[in-house]
Order: C-alpha cells, then structure tokens, then sequence
RNA sequence: GGGGCCUUAGCUCAGCUGGCUAGAGCGCUACGUUGACAUCGUAGAGGUCACUGGUUCGAGUCCAGUAGGCCCCACCA
C-alpha cells in the first residue's frame, strides 16, 4: 500500500478486518520474532506460562500474554535480542479428564481400551487441538519465536524431567513411602497439597458414644465431622495433662459398629478444651491420626477403596456404600444404639480437587515424594537478598510464607498420561532401579523388571520450563545465549504451584535464578466481581473481541484496565462497553494519521527536526512527545503498562490530536508559507512517528499498518525492530514553549467557557480581548492567532492594555494572569455576570486563605522544600492578583 | 486461626517515594454536521478521598483502631 491512490483512500473509519492478519503475516515471513543464539549481544527472554495443551483461549491468557507482548514488543524495540519462547503443557489430569470424557460418549472407559491405545487416544486428541490455543495467540499479535515452540511431553523436556528425577534421588531429595495424601476419588489419583483447594463447607460436627470396654453404663464421647471413619479408628486420644480425663489412659473402649477394642491413649495434639476432649483416631484416613498412630504406634486399619466406597476392611454391613452414603448409614445405626449425643453445626473447610471439584478424601497410600526443605532454602535466600523481585511487592511476602511453611511434594500421580516415573522394580529380587535409560534387566539379579506405573505430577514438568526449553541437560547454545531468563508474567493463583517450584528448581539444577522480576497480574472479572469462567458462563471469548473491535482495541483496553496489582472488570453481556474505549483509541489514531498523510510528504519525515524554523506549538508538541516518551519508557521498565497506555493516550488524544493538530492545520495547507510549512511538517511526522513507537507494544497492528503508510515508507519497513523513540528527546524540552501554549489553551478555554454559559449559538464568532497577559503568552497569541480565532469561534483576538471600563460583557480572569474579556452589548446579563464573579471571588479567597496559613506558618516555609514553598508563594500571589482584579470587575457592576 | 488487599465522582477505576486548587474513561445534562475523526467536538453538573484517632509545617497518600467487602494460606477433630 505505498502509491498515493491507496493512501488517501484510508477510510474515515478504521476497521481492523484485512490488516492485522496481512500484518502478522509480513512479521512471521522476515522472522521478525526469532533469534538466531548464535548473534545474541544482549538478551531479553520470557518464557510464557505454557497453557494446557487443549486450553481454548480465555480473557485471562488474553491479559497475561498481551502484558508479555508489550514487554517483549518494548524491548524488542530497545534493540534486545527479545525472545519469547512459547509452549503448551500437557496438563496431566486436565487432558487425561478431556479424553476421558470424549470416550465416554461412546461409552467407553480408559480401562476398556488399556493404557497404551489410551495414551496414543489422548496425543490424537493432543495432535487435533493442541495447536488451537497457539493459533489463537498469533490472532492476538503476540510475537513469539515460534521457532522455539515447546511441549513439556516432547523428547527433550521429558529428557529433563527424567534427568531430574534421577538426581534428586541419588541426592536423597524423592523418596517413596506411605502417607496420607490427598486423594480425589474421582481421578482416582493422588494429588499435592497445592492441588487440594480448600472450601469453606457448612457441616455437622457429631457427637458419639463409645462405651468403655469393661465397665458397664461408662463411655467416652468423640466428636467427628466425618463418622464414616469411625470404622477405620484404632485408639481414643486425650491430651497428656487433661485432668478431667488422663485418669482413662490405658483403659479401652468398644468401637461401635465395629467390635474392636480400642485403647485410651495420651496425645499432644488433642485439644482438651475443644468438645469433650476426647478425639477419635483413624491413623489411615486423617493425616493428624497418621501422625498420633506413629507416635504410638497404632495400627492402620483402611476402611476404603480408592473410590471412596467402603472396603473389606470395614464390617460387611458397610462395604460397596459410598463415602457419604456409608456416613448416613453409620449414623442412622448409632442414633439407633443411642450413640449418637449431639449433632451440631460446624464450619469446616475441605479439600476439593482442582481439576474436578471432588471432596478430596485423606488417604493413606504408597507415593513418590520431593523433599522440600533444602531447595526451598536457597530460593528463599534468593528472594531475601533482593536478586529475585515480585511486581507487585507484596506477593514476596506470599511467597516468604510458603517457603518458610513449605511440605513435601507428592509427585507421582494414577494417571496414564504424562511423564512415566523412571524406576523400575525387579519381579525376583527386592531391587529397584532409578536411572535415566530403560533398564532392561535388574541390576541386582537379573531378573524381569516392570517400570512404576505412575507419571510424574504436570507440575514436574513445568517447574523445568524455563531452561528446559532451551536444552537442558545439553549445554546448548540456546542456554548459553538465553539463559536464564528475564521477566516472568502470571497470575498469583500459580505463584506456588509453579513460580516457587521454578525458583527452586532454577537454583538447584542451573544454578541460576530462571528470572528475576515476577509480574503477577490481576484477575478478570465480570461486573459483578466473579472471576469469568466456563461454569458461570460468564467469559468472554477474546477471539470473539478482536473479530469485533480488533486486537489493537482489546490489548488496549486489557492492559489500560489493569494497573499493577489489581484486578479488571468486563462486560461479558455487553462487550461494546468494556472495549469502546480501546476501538475509539484506534479510530482516533487512524484518523489522526489519515489527516497527517493528507499534508506530509516524504522530506518532512526526517530526525529530530531542531531547525530554528521550529515555531512555538512545533517546539511545544515536541517537548510534550519528549516528556511523554521519557514517561512511557519509565512506565514500562516498571513493569507499569497501564500508566503507559494511560499517558500515551492523554498524549495522543488530549495534546496531539486536541491541540497541536488543531493549531497547525493553517500552516500545513501552506497559508503561512512554505517555511512555516515544512516546519510544521516535519514536527508533525516526527510526533506521528514517534508515537507510533511509543504504543506499538500495546497496539501493534495499527501502528505497524500506520507507519508503513507514512511518506517514504512501504510494507518493507516494519517497526518491530524500532528504533524505540529518537535519541536526545532531552533537547526538545522546551518550558517556554510549554507555559506559552499553557496560556493559550487557558484562553480558548475561558473563551469556549463564557460562550457556553452566555448560551452564545455555536455558529456565532464572537470578538474577545485580552488583557495582562504574560508577554510570552501574549507573543504566542500573535503567532497561532487563526488557529485559536477557530478553535474558540472568535471573529477577533485583541490583545489590549486594558480591558475597557464599564462596557457590558463578561470577564474571566485566568491562572496565568491574563484577563479575557467577550463584549456582549445587549446580551449580557448583569446578574449573572456579578453571580459569576462573586462565586470566582469566593473560591479564590479560601483558596488564598489556605495558601496564606501556610506561608504564614514559619514551621512551613523552614520546613518544607524550597521548591514547595516557591510554588505556594506563587499560588499566593497569583490568587491576589485576580482578586483584585475581580474585585474591580465587581465595583463596576455594583456590589450586588 | 494466620497473612494480604480493597473502600476516592452515578459506574469502573488511576492517584507509585506525603505538597492536590483530587484525575481518567464511561454514564448524565446542554449545545454542535467547525473539510482527520459523530467510534467525533465543546461546555457543564457530580467527590466532607468509608469512619475514628495519631504522626507531620502539611495526609487521599504514613501509623493505629473501627465498620463493610474480597483474596490467599491453614492437619484443631
């Protein structure tokens, strides 16, 4: 789109449809978004937070890789070697559940087919739609090195996790042994304290009876939330120093329903205030009574099946009920003795599965665990020295506290799909072998070996992520010029999941941290605060958001919506409204842009144009585009993107557009001769440029299409490489300029003011003085006169010595001193005039007074900043000044 | 039971190291087809910055407490 036809044939309207599709398209053939390791000088890399393998995008990934886009897009820009290296996780349980449920419409379960044509069932599924979510991405703009797309199941990264497993056992860190875990009985698989959600579940707290062995009519009471395990206790605890209580130590009492005789036992752990102070103990179904039956060694009777129905080891009566079925029953069978005391309200929390929902069951089962403790040390260290920082800070405490608490993790997992645990178990002999090859024999003896059946937890893979991707354990030139990596952008909910584990398992296994700044990003919402989600059907598609408003709109709208640390709100029943302002931005920019490309011709685009031939408004806009470029950069370095989007469009919108566009229309068209014109030319395509720079990471289609039509410029030229914005901005600071055109926009605002509260018809030009002005503002007003003669309906800008006594009009008196003055013979009201300047009066007069209190205060004027005091003198006097002024227009329309 | 966050215009929220004559977008009211843009322009109304106390020359901003809302963590049955 380079000849003059297409150029002015923009449409007024700008419609995303048919540009950002050709745009990504320009990106991907240059490679624009990969990075050759091998000419690395100055690295910036992301590696993004893999989403599942069959995930659809959501507006949260919509948030959290358009934050990465910006960031990687910034540096990009810079001149860093910005990689950002993307990826799919296999989602362990997540995945195994989606194919788990697609066979079941044909009625068929995972068991039916066996696990091998399982698992090649789930990677056609993997195969199918496991690319969706990266296409998805490219619709979005994010500018991936896609050369370096990763799946935590492929060879290398399940090389990794094999590796890893491998040293951690020779370094004694997994170990395998029997504890109670949390299990969902619905994936039938173990899972991680971090997998089991804790809820709030309003429940009953029941009182039961349990008679002493032998003594007829005596009886201790438990009280449980879950009678069901009752069949499954193997002691009554009291605490050691109870001494209602302690004298039963010893004794034994009758389990109920069940028969067996079970000891009083002392234990720490029971509360002697909590209930009656006794408490029942199911060493293997209550992770407490696991620890009460080490202490005393207790044995461990377990009354369940995997699925949470009741097993042979509980009476007959029982066995097959489910879990919550067998609890009715037991108590229907103990209020029936007279066992059951009391039944009283009790909120309690309970563990849920994350994947399904499913009341996690405590079970007592055999499974590979990480020793926590030594790896958290030094990611702890890590974060305390300060070489590992969180945006916003306050997750560091989150973070703290979990390391400081942190247990062990539970690793192996029931399920077929994801990274088979590497230990094999000799049939002969006791040998077991943990190695990084396929053993083909035991080491030992000899004999046949069968491997684990368990996989590894998802979460196994993923703490690798960031150099797995990049070739670990090979010394790969990827990890030599990549790692490790700089930024990391979430969402807090994985900050222990996934981000901690990284930390640790970057320092153990790299000896580098992975990255060193942590941006957690907030949640979205809808109106009403809920998260969006599937269930409530509350989300929003944003594939949906860019085919209506574009990718440029929603990327704005996310990143300008979501300041540092807090959460955002959309729409979901009304999208219109969420992302209107992002879609008006674009329109706003497109036709700024049009009517620039109207003027320019391709000499106008040049350097940092710094000729003398500059005029006032040139060297204005330039000295604002150079404060918002050093705000915006700022803003960005700090991981700030919603001050960048927030400064760049009030730069755009409210100075570019509003203003200087508006003042330099006259010289573009020529009227102020060619000199004029060239100089308002090259200002207006340097800001134009530069702000195209300065936005084009969060908006990255429009920009790219926009400065390709510049003057001179083709689909050829792209600005993914940058340069950011020019050098030496600083130059362009220009105060004078600043203050003068201040003061020009204080009068076309008094002027635009008065005329609306005089009701004067739009279409009438009115002629207005000018009194008192500061001789720079007043030289400007000679400058741009026929811009502001425009810009505030005026048939005439007069600046006088004074404003003439007593004739009929209406006053204001500005900020900077200047006096306007709109002759309204026959129109104005005196009333209201006298009205107007009494309440200005007043305003002034408590502003002044606060002012005065203050200098008035020698503690301030010591105390404070010399530059604060300067300033509150300034307002001072300046307030003095237009009171007196007033309080002349006053006399002359009478005291009222 | 611990820890954290929030409470600023009708709505959604900015306001980072205390100096604010408290901002934005949307909505609302009035007016407007001004040759880039009605996905626009102009003006306006609208706020005792939850409450109470403290620190300070000065507090929306810091500290303590109170009330309401939210989140995370947690093996008291």
């Amino acid at each position: 789109m380079t000849d003059e036809t297409t150029r002015h044939e923009l449409s007024a309207r700008f419609d995303s449809t048919g540009i950002e599709a050709p745009v990504y398209a320009r990106w991907l053939e240059r490679g624009g978004f990969h990075v050759d390791a091998a000419n690395v000088a100055a690295p910036y890399v992301i590696a993004i937070p893999p989403p599942n393998v069959t995930a659809a995008l959501h507006m949260g990934h919509g948030l959290n890789n358009t934050i990465q886009d910006v960031l990687v897009r910034f540096q990009r820009m810079r001149g860093r070697d910005a990689v950002w290296i993307p990826g799919t996780d296999h989602a362990g349980i997540a995945t195994q559940n989606v194919v788990e449920r697609d066979m079941a419409k044909e009625g068929l379960t995972r068991h039916d087919v066996g696990r091998d044509r399982f698992v090649d069932r789930v990677w056609e599924w993997v195969d199918r739609y496991g690319s969706t979510i990266i296409e998805q991405l490219k619709t979005m703009g994010c500018s991936c090195d896609w050369e370096r797309t990763r799946f935590t199941l492929d060879e290398g990264l399940s090389r990794a996790v094999r590796e890893v497993f491998v040293r951690l056992y020779a370094k004694g860190l997994i170990y395998r042994g029997n504890y109670i875990i949390n299990w969902c009985p619905r994936c039938l698989t173990a899972l991680s304290n971090e997998e089991a959600e804790h809820q709030e579940i309003q429940g009953k707290l029941y009182h039961i009876r349990y008679p002493l062995a032998d003594a007829e009519g005596e009886y201790v009471v438990v009280a449980t939330t879950r009678p069901e395990t009752m069949l499954g206790d193997t002691a009554v605890a009291v605490h050691p120093e109870d001494e209602r209580n302690r004298n039963l130590v010893g004794r034994e009492v009758e389990l109920p329903l069940v028969g067996r005789r079970i000891e009083v036992i002392a234990d720490e752990h029971v509360d002697p205030e909590f209930g009656s102070g006794f408490v029942k103990v199911t060493p293997a179904h209550d992770p407490n009574d696991f620890e009460i039956g080490l202490r005393h060694d207790l044995e461990r009777v377990d009354i369940m099946n995997g699925d949470a129905t009741i097993g042979d080891e509980a009476p007959s009566a029982y066995r097959g009920l489910d879990r919550f079925e067998a609890r009715k029953r037991v108590l229907e069978d103990l209020e029936s003795l007279g066992l059951l005391v009391e039944v009283e309200d009790h909120e309690h929390s309970v563990g849920h599965c994350y994947r399904c929902g499913t009341a996690v069951e405590p079970r007592l089962s055999l499974q590979w665990f990480v020793r926590m403790k030594p790896l958290a040390e030094p990611a702890l260290e890590a974060y305390r020295d300060g070489r590992l920082r969180f945006h916003p800070e306050r997750f560091g405490n989150t973070y703290e506290y979990w390391m400081t608490s942190v247990r062990d993790w539970c690793i192996s997992r029931q399920l077929w799909w994801g990274h088979r645990i590497p230990v094999w178990y000799c049939q002969e002999c006791d040998g077991m072998i943990v190695t990084l090859d396929d053993p083909s024999a035991c080491t030992t003896c000899g004999g046949a070996v069968e491997q684990d059946p368990d996989v590894l937890d998802t979460w196994f893979s993923s703490w690798l992520w960031p150099f797995s991707t990049l070739g670990w354990p090979a010394d790969t030139p990827d990890m030599e010029a990549l790692y490790p990596t700089h930024t990391l952008s979430t969402a807090p909910e994985i900050l222990f999941f996934w981000v901690a584990r990284m930390v640790m398992a970057g320092l153990e296994f790299t000896g580098d941290l992975p990255f060193t700044d942590v941006l957690l990003h907030g949640t979205v919402r809808d109106v009403q605060g809920r998260r969006m989600s599937k269930s409530l059907g509350n989300g929003i598609d944003p594939l949906e958001v860019v085919r209506r408003f574009g990718a440029d709109a929603m990327r704005f709208t996310l990143v300008s919506s979501a300041a540092l640390g807090t959460d955002l709100q959309l729409d979901h029943e009304d999208l219109d409204s969420s992302f209107r302002v992002g879609r008006n931005f674009a329109n706003k920019m497109w036709n700024a842009v049009r009517f620039g490309l109207g003027y320019l011709t391709e000499d106008d685009l040049q350097t940092v144009p710094t000729d003398t031939r500059l005029e006032l408004t040139d060297r204005w806009i330039l000295a604002r585009f150079a404060a918002t470029a050093a705000a915006v950069t700022d803003a960005l370095e700090r991981f700030r993107l919603h001050d960048a989007a927030e400064t760049t469009y009030q730069f755009v919108w409210g100075e570019f557009c509003d203003w200087y566009l508006e003042l330099v229309k006259a010289r573009l068209r020529g009227d102020r001769g060619e000199e004029s014109r060239s100089a308002a030319g090259a200002t207006l395509a340097f800001v134009l440029d530069g702000w195209l720079r300065l936005l084009h990471p969060i908006m990255p289609f429009i920009t790219e299409e926009m400065y390709c039509h510049l003057p001179g410029r083709n689909d050829e030229d792209s600005l993914l490489h940058g340069p950011w914005a020019a050098a030496d901005l600083e130059q362009l600071a220009a105060a004078d300029a600043e203050s003068a055109v201040t003061g020009l926009q204080e009068i076309v605002g008094a002027v635009r003011n008065l005329r609306s509260d005089y009701g004067i018809d739009p279409s009438k030009r009115v002629g207005v003085m000018v009194a008192r002005a500061p001789a720079s503002v007043a030289a400007a007003v000679a400058d741009e006169l026929e811009g502001l003669l425009r810009l505030g309906r005026m048939s005439s800008l007069e600046i006088v010595g004074s404003i003439p006594a007593g004739e009929p009009g209406a006053h204001a008196v500005l900020r900077s001193g200047a006096e306007v003055f709109l002759p309204l013979a026959g129109i104005v009201d005196i009333e209201k005039e006298r009205d107007r300047i009494r309440s200005e009066i007043e305003r002034l007069e408590s502003l002044l007074e606060g002012s005065r209190r203050r200098l008035e205060d020698p503690r301030f004027v010591e105390q404070a900043p010399a530059e604060v005091v300067k300033r509150e003198r300034e307002k001072s006097r300046s307030c003095e000044e237009r009171l007196s002024l007033l309080v002349e227009k006053r006399a002359v329309f009478g005291s009222g």
